[in-house]
DNA sequence: AGCCACTCGATTTT
DNA sequence: ACGAAAATCGAGTGGCT
């Protein structure tokens, strides 16, 4: 029989000594069920020049792996002409029986006459199958069923219906696949997995919600359920987590603490955590933070995900669900004391229920705003959501490339080795980008351009990567700048003819493109109905033409801009994946010539912005600003189309914006100008603070928040006597001691363990007392700190923590806080902020 | 004890 | 374990006077 089937989840088991892949998703009516497949496990030996692949195929068809009750032989072979690194070879593709017995296969086949090198037998099985299959992660595909001994293995599934694809192919015109999501949470007495109870779990999958406790109040609200006791609770959630059928199971942090918890206490009582289909509990990956999975049901931790892919274009300081929520979806987690739970009546049991389904509330909220992120790097990067949320970028870019390989009918690299990463990560550093010495100043009428994706338009410019550097310059060859690595100047040469990794880049750039235009094409529509719209390419036909009315839903918006926002992120770490130790087209070569190119590119831009006349004033990697001398914005915008046609390539200077003032300080006790540290205010009042402490989680609120007022003013009406009054202000409550502790708050997130330390810094020393005080610290742990009055020398000696009844020192914040934060913008208008406000302390002892 | 040069460590910008 | 380097700046450290 045939079926419609998207597959959602995929691993794979042993059948009889051969491989299956097993993947679950739903069917045409909705059902979940369960499609395995037959594939069975390969790679590549390639032949030396000159050698024939019939003596070397009887030489394999011998060789055999018994481990752990099985036998792993040679099932088939055949010979094939490839590609490897954009040469032709021939290889000899070998399917074995095993792919658990991949490594040790190889190993036997190692030094063979007439075997150059091995290929392919890295690559994990379900990546393959997806590859060479097509069957994608949430691509709707056709399936014809057949029967199969196999469906013996996978019977017990609770799942509607198993079945053996005879064959399956993707569908031409799918639909979308909207997966139900189900969020959930705990709430513990233990901080440490498995240490305390769990008082409560609650879900939210949309409309249906609750909250499961065995800590009984005599009139709960309706949507808590009370249990007997914590083993009931445990089996309770599996049984509504079963009953509710959703594709998708997510938590916030649920990786580190929720699913190991749960894992831990259901192992206490003996109970089974049976949130799956296969009737056992939760297994978890090795790594830093170990991945559960869930059988039949994606466990997703979103924590992980905004962390690898979004953390870096978030404005959250931490990325606690409260703060990434807040920002994502506009909902906040509501307030609970949890110095409460000592002593619970009944109405702080209410506020606890409460602010315990919140936060399941909250996460499925967040993971519906994130689903369309998920799904486009699913499709674009090919593997599954399971991956897709736990995968850094380098994975993400390397993924991409492995699923593309075969329209080049390419041979994958293999990944490095540890001797290998460990050489390369012992590797000198290479010299960077460019930045631009500001000289400090208060100016108006700036300009800024930036280059749109300079990294990746170099890379496919010249085509930099590993594959096409050659040895020396030639006419069908681009010659890098000169720059310095390993201590010499040198070049380096790539040959102009493209191979997959820059074809592949230029792919993510072009598609990049065309999802933002898209986007705000559609957006144009929803906003304001059909205008536009001009191009008659199907992905600018947005419109239904006959009655001018939008056609765009808000889901297809939310999808292109997740799109356009998915193949930026690929296309910027690109430019890092060739430099990154752990990367199988790793090249330094290319790494280093791209940044020579970067710089050269910024260099010679500002050389032509100058040479028009222009004075420039700033400059970071990318981006130039300079002052537009009485020329309006149409010229401005004419000369930057001129210089635009005089790049090479698909390099393009971009028009950052207008700015009517800005501000660029000097460095700390210097005269020269601090890079990296700039305020500007926008023609439409916007501004841009950039560097300063304002922006750096590490200072105290008390001096961010006053260098923020301090910044805007002088901007806004260039009123810097205005802003002493604000610093006056300051220092006053300051000294009468009327700011709010909250304020003098300093946080520092632990970047090592607290031993590992060599100079023990004041977050050290905070970190000591909240261990003193029962907390665990480790990596990742944030620290909170105030310096109070005290005796000793370092600031380390007077650090106390919230709560601590201790006077805060008036001193340090004044001096170390407050003053330092502003006393760089006066000094751009002349104005010695310390003699100012010591004069005031003068006044008063008068 | 105080100054100085230096290193360490956290964070941000691109 | 899972993109890159440039840059600022506070705090600590150890040698010197």
């Amino acid at each position: 029989m045939e079926l419609e089937f998207v597959p959602v989840d995929y691993d794979y088991f042993d059948f009889e000594g051969r491989n299956y892949v097993r993947m679950i998703g739903r069917d045409g009516d909705g059902r979940k069920i369960c499609v395995v497949d037959s594939y069975d496990a390969n790679f590549y030996l390639v032949l030396r020049e000159g050698y024939g692949a019939d003596a070397v195929i009887d030489k394999i068809n011998d060789i055999e792996v018994s481990k752990g009750g099985r036998t792993s032989k040679v099932l088939k072979t055949e010979v094939m002409d490839k590609h490897f690194l954009g040469e032709k070879v021939v290889g000899i593709r070998v399917w074995i029986s095993n792919h658990k017995d991949a490594h040790e296969m190889i190993s036997l086949m190692g030094d063979m006459e007439g075997v150059d090198f091995r290929r392919e037998w890295d690559i994990p099985l379900v990546t393959k199958y997806i590859k060479e299959k097509g069957v994608e992660p949430l691509v709707w595909c056709n399936v014809e069923t057949g029967d199969h001994d196999v469906l013996r293995t996978v019977e017990g599934l609770d799942v509607a219906d198993v079945y053996f694809a005879e064959s399956i192919a993707p569908m031409k015109n799918g639909e979308k696949f909207v997966p139900k999501i189900l969020a959930y949470d705990i709430e513990t007495t233990g901080r440490e997995i498995g240490e305390g109870e769990i008082l409560m779990i609650s879900y939210c999958s949309g409309n249906e919600r609750g909250v499961i406790s065995w800590k009984g109040i005599d009139d709960a609200p309706e949507y808590v359920e009370i249990v007997e006791d914590e083993a009931a609770m445990i089996e309770r959630f599996c049984e509504i987590v079963r009953e509710n059928d959703a594709d998708i199971l997510t938590g916030y942090f649920s990786d580190g603490f929720d699913l190991p918890y749960l894992k831990a206490r259901a192992d206490y009582y003996k109970v089974v955590l049976d949130l799956g289909v296969n009737g056992r509990g939760p297994s978890f990956a090795r790594g830093r933070i170990p991945s559960g999975k869930v059988a039949g049901l994606v466990h997703v931790d979103l924590y992980r995900f905004v962390d690898a892919v979004f953390s870096q274009y978030l404005q959250s300081e931490t990325l606690s669900l409260n703060e990434v929520a807040g920002e994502l979806v506009g909902a906040r987690k509501e307030d609970f004391d949890f110095a409460r739970l000592a002593n619970m009546n009944e109405s702080d049991w209410r506020d606890f229920f409460s602010y315990s389904l919140q936060d399941a509330v909250v996460t499925h909220k967040l993971a519906m705003k994130l689903w369309p992120d998920v799904n486009e790097f699913c499709h674009i990067v090919k593997e599954p959501v399971f991956d897709v949320t736990r995968d850094r970028m380098a994975t993400h870019v390397e993924n991409h490339i492995l699923h593309n390989l075969d329209r080049f009918d390419e041979i994958a690299e293999r990944r490095p080795g540890h001797g290998e990463t460990n050489e390369r990560k012992m590797k000198r550093r290479f010299e960077g980008a460019f930045v631009f010495e500001p000289t400090p100043g208060f100016y108006e009428d700036i300009v800024m351009f930036d280059f749109t994706s300079m990294h990746s338009s170099l890379i496919v410019t010249y085509n930099i990567c590993g594959q096409a550097l050659r040895p020396s310059a030639g006419d069908d060859r681009y010659t890098s700048p000169e720059f310095e690595l390993d201590g010499h100047d040198t070049r380096v040469y790539f040959d102009k003819k493209v191979g997959f990794f820059t074809t592949l880049l230029s792919e993510i750039v072009d598609k990049r493109k065309e999802a933002k235009l898209a986007y705000a094409q559609a957006r144009g529509v929803g906003v304001s109905g059909c205008r536009g719209v001009g191009s008659s390419s199907s992905t600018n036909d947005l419109c239904n033409s006959k009655n001018r009315e939008p056609v765009i839903s808000k889901a297809e918006l939310n999808m292109f801009k997740a799109r356009s926002n998915a193949y930026k992120l690929l296309a910027n770490a690109t430019f890092g994946y060739q430099g990154f130790y752990g990367a199988r087209y790793y090249s330094r070569e290319a790494a280093a010539a791209t940044l020579a190119y970067v710089r050269k590119l910024i260099h010679d831009t500002m050389d032509r912005i100058s040479g028009a006349g222009f004075k420039i004033i700033y400059g970071d990697t990318d981006s130039i600003a300079f002052l537009s001398d009485g020329k309006s914005r149409e010229e401005i915008i004419g000369f930057l189309k001129e210089i635009n046609e005089e790049f090479p390539g698909i390099i393009e200077l971009d028009l950052e914006g207008f700015f009517d003032r800005g501000i660029f300080v000097a460095k700390r006790d210097s005269k020269v100008g601090a890079k990296k540290k700039y305020a500007l205010i926008s023609i439409d009042g916007k501004i841009k603070i950039r560097g300063f402490e304002t922006v750096r989680r590490d200072w105290c609120g008390l001096s961010r928040k006053l260098q923020d007022r301090v910044l805007r003013m002088i901007l806004t009406e260039g009123d810097e006597k205005g802003a002493l009054k604000l610093v006056r202000d300051v220092v006053d409550k300051l000294k009468s001691r009327d700011v709010e502790m909250e304020d003098l708050m300093i946080k520092t997130k632990m970047k090592r363990e607290v031993d590992d330390y060599v100079t023990a810094g004041p977050h050290v020393a905070a970190a000591r007392k909240m261990i003193e005080g029962g907390v665990r610290v480790g990596v990742g742990t944030f620290v909170e700190y105030f310096v109070g009055e005290g005796s000793g020398k370092r600031v380390g000696d007077r650090v106390f923590l919230a709560g601590e009844r201790v006077k805060y020192d008036v001193e340090y914040y004044l001096g170390r806080q407050v003053l330092p934060a502003v006393e760089g913008i006066f000094d751009v208008f002349n104005i010695d902020i310390n003699a100012e406000v010591k004069g005031e302390r003068q006044e008063k002892l008068f």
